[in-house]
DNA sequence: AGGTAAACGAGACGGTACGTCGCGTCTTTCA
DNA sequence: TGAAAGACGCGACGTACCGTCTCGTTTACCT
C-alpha cells in the first residue's frame, strides 16, 4: 500500500531492472583487461570475475569477446573528442595522435584482425578509421571545388594512401608513426615526386 | 688438428633427424585447413589429426597455432615466384596480384593480427611485404639517382603510402583492390594533386 | 535476528547445483570401465566419453582417476549391504563374500596400490577393510567381556592377523582365498596351535 | 691363442656385448628416483635421462617401468642378507626389519599393485614374501614333527596370517609395524586366545 | 689388421592421456 | 523476474610418457 504505482508511464518493468552499474563496471573490467593483457587474451569469464557479475549478464549485451572488446574500446571519451577537419594536416594529427597510443594500437589490431563481416565490424571500423577518411575526404572535395586540387585526382585512391600508410605503420612498427608522416605523405601527394 | 673442417657449417645433428615427411605433411595439412576454415578457426589438433601426425611432432618445430599458420602460408611455391622489379608498375602488380587472393587476404590478416614481436613475425612480415617495399625502395632510389624523381622526397613516407594503400584495402575491403590502385597511386604521387 | 537459521547445516549453496545425473552417469561409467578393462587403464578421457560428460565435469568433483574409481568402487549398492555381527565367523563370511569378487579384487588393489595419505584413502580403507575390522574388535570385545577370550589378548594384532590373511591371499593369490580360510584361521587362534 | 676357448659354452656373442656400466647406471638411477619420487612417478624417460642412456638401452633389457622397477628394488644388497631362520620370531624379525624401511614399503606396493600374472611378477613376489613364508613354514613343519605344534594344524592358514598381518599394516599404515607385532602374533597363536 | 655386427647416446616419431582454460548455455537461489 | 553464481557439454590447449624407430658412433668378435 505504500507504493502508489499511479499511472506514470507505459514502462511495464515487472521483476528486477537491469543494472545500469553493471554494465559500466563490465566496460570497465574489459578496458582494465585490455591495458593489462591485450585484446588477444581478454576472455568473457575474466572480465565477469572482475566486473563481479555473472557470465549471462554479459552475453545478454554482447555476443562475444570480440564485440565487448570493440565496445569497450570505442566505449569511453571519444564521445567527447571531435576530429580537427580544419585542413587535412590538422585532421591527420588529430588522427595520428589517438590511435597512437596502447589504445589506438588495440584499436588497429581489433580492426585489422577480425573478418570484415558484420554490422559491429562495420561501425567499429566507421568509428576508427573510416570516419577519419570521410572527413579527409570531404575537406579534399572542398579543396577540388576550390580549384586547388586536380579535378582528374582519384581522391579514394589519395585517401587509401594516407590512411593505409597510418595503419601500415600503427601495425607493422617498421617506422615510427608521428606527425612527421602526415607532413610527408601531403607534401609528396601535393607536389608530387617526379622531376618535371 | 685432427678436426680441422673449419668453418663449414654448424651442422650438428645428433639423435635421429627431423622427418621431413612429417614436416610436409604438417604444413600441407594446415594450408589445406587455411583454404577451408581460415586461420581463426586452425587448430593443433586438427592439423595433427589430418595429417596424421601427433601433436607433439607438431610442437617440436612450431610454437602454437599462429606459428604454424604463418609458416604455412608462406610455406609454398612462392619462394620459386620472383617479384617483377623493372618498374614500380610491374611490381606493384605483381604484389597485388599475389596478395589479392584467399590465401593473400589470410597472409595480411595474421600480419595484422599478429603481435609485432618475435622473430617469426618479422620474418613473415619480411617476406609478405616489407621486402616488396624494400623492391620498391631500390627502384625509387635508381629513378632518383638518374634524376627522375625530386631529390628531397622522404621515400619512406612513399613507399608506406603505397604499400599502406593495398593493406587497408585488403584488410578493411571498403574499396575493390585491383592494379587500378596501383596506377592511381602511382600518378597521383609521381605528378602531384595540388593544382600549381 | 534477521536471519535466525540458527545451526541447521552449512548448506549455503549458491548458482546451479551440481547434476545428479551426471553424477551417476559418471559413477556407472567408471563403473562399466572397471568391469572391463581393471582399474589400472580406467581413463578420464573414457569415463567422460563413455557418460556423455565433459572432462571438466569430472575433475570438478574428483581430483584425479584414482580418486574415481574409488568413489566408483564404494558408490553403490554396498551402503545397503550390512555386515554379518553376529559371531566372528558369519562376519568374515560376510566380509570374504563381499571381497573374493572381482570388485573386490580390484577395492583391494586400489587400497594397496594408493598410497595411504589424503582424506579419500582413509575413507575408502575405512569402508573397504577397517570398518570389518572394527566389527571385528567389537565382537572380540564383547566376548572378551563374557570372559570366552583372554584378557591378556593383544586384540589388534590378533584382527591384523585375520583381515591380513585375507589381504594377502586376495593380492597374492597364492591360496585360494574361501571361508575355509576363516574357519581355520578362527580355530587356531581360538585354540592355539601349540601342543601343551 | 690366449684364449683357450674351449667348447665352453654355446654363447655365439657377435656385436659389441651389452655395457654393465649401462646396465649399473640404469639400476642405481632407478633406485635413487624411486627414494626420491616413489615407484608410481617413476618413468623410462626421467631413468635414461638421469642415468646418461638411451631409452632402447632400457628397453632391451626390461619391458617396462615395472619391471625396471622391481629389478632396482630387489637388484642389491639383498643377495648378502640372509633370513635367520632359526626360529619363527627370528625369521619375523628379519622380515619385519627388512620390510619397514621406505624401500621395503615399497616393495610391498610395487607387490600389491601389480596384478599377479606373469613371470616377473611371481619371481618379485617369492623374492620380497613368499620366500620368507616358505621358510616359516619350514621351521613349522620342523616344529610339527617335533610334537611341539599340533599336528591338525592348517600351517597355509596360520603362515598367511603372520605375513598377512604384516603385508597389512605395512600398506594401510592404521597401527604401528615392529617386533611387538610379530612377538604378540605368534603369542596368540601358539596359546590360543580362548578361555578353557 | 679389417670387416662386420650388435649395442650404444641421442632424440624424433605416432599415440594416448593428462589436467586446464575458455566457450556459450543452462539452472538454481536471491533480491 | 532479472541478476549473481556457477555447473554443464564441449573442444582445444600445451605437456608428459609411452614404446618404437632411425641416426651416427663405438666396441668387440671373427675372419
Amino acid at each position: 500500500m505504500s507504493k502508489a504505482k499511479s499511472a506514470s508511464g507505459p514502462k511495464k518493468t515487472v521483476g528486477r531492472p537491469k543494472s545500469a552499474s553493471s554494465h559500466a563496471a563490465i566496460i570497465a573490467a574489459a578496458r582494465a583487461i585490455l591495458d593489462e593483457i591485450g585484446p588477444n587474451r581478454l576472455t568473457i569469464d575474466g572480465v565477469a570475475k572482475r566486473a563481479g557479475v555473472g557470465k549471462p549478464t554479459i552475453y545478454r549485451t554482447w555476443a562475444n569477446a570480440q564485440e565487448l572488446a570493440m565496445a569497450a574500446l570505442v566505449a569511453p571519451e571519444d564521445t567527447a573528442v571531435a576530429l580537427n577537419q580544419d585542413s587535412m594536416e590538422a585532421l591527420l594529427e588529430s588522427i595520428i595522435t589517438r590511435l597512437n597510443t596502447k589504445r589506438g594500437h588495440q584499436m588497429a589490431l581489433m580492426l585489422a584482425s577480425a573478418e570484415p563481416d558484420g554490422e559491429l565490424f562495420k561501425a567499429f571500423a566507421n568509428r576508427v578509421i573510416l570516419k577519419g577518411r570521410q572527413d579527409g575526404l570531404e575537406i579534399l572535395q572542398r579543396q577540388m571545388a576550390l580549384g586547388q586540387i586536380r579535378a582528374d585526382t582519384n581522391l579514394a585512391a589519395v585517401l587509401d594512401m594516407i590512411f593505409g600508410a597510418i595503419m601500415l605503420r600503427l601495425l607493422l612498427r617498421h617506422e615510427a608513426l608521428d606527425i612527421g608522416l602526415a607532413r610527408e605523405s601531403l607534401a609528396a601527394l601535393l607536389d608530387g615526386i617526379a622531376v618535371h
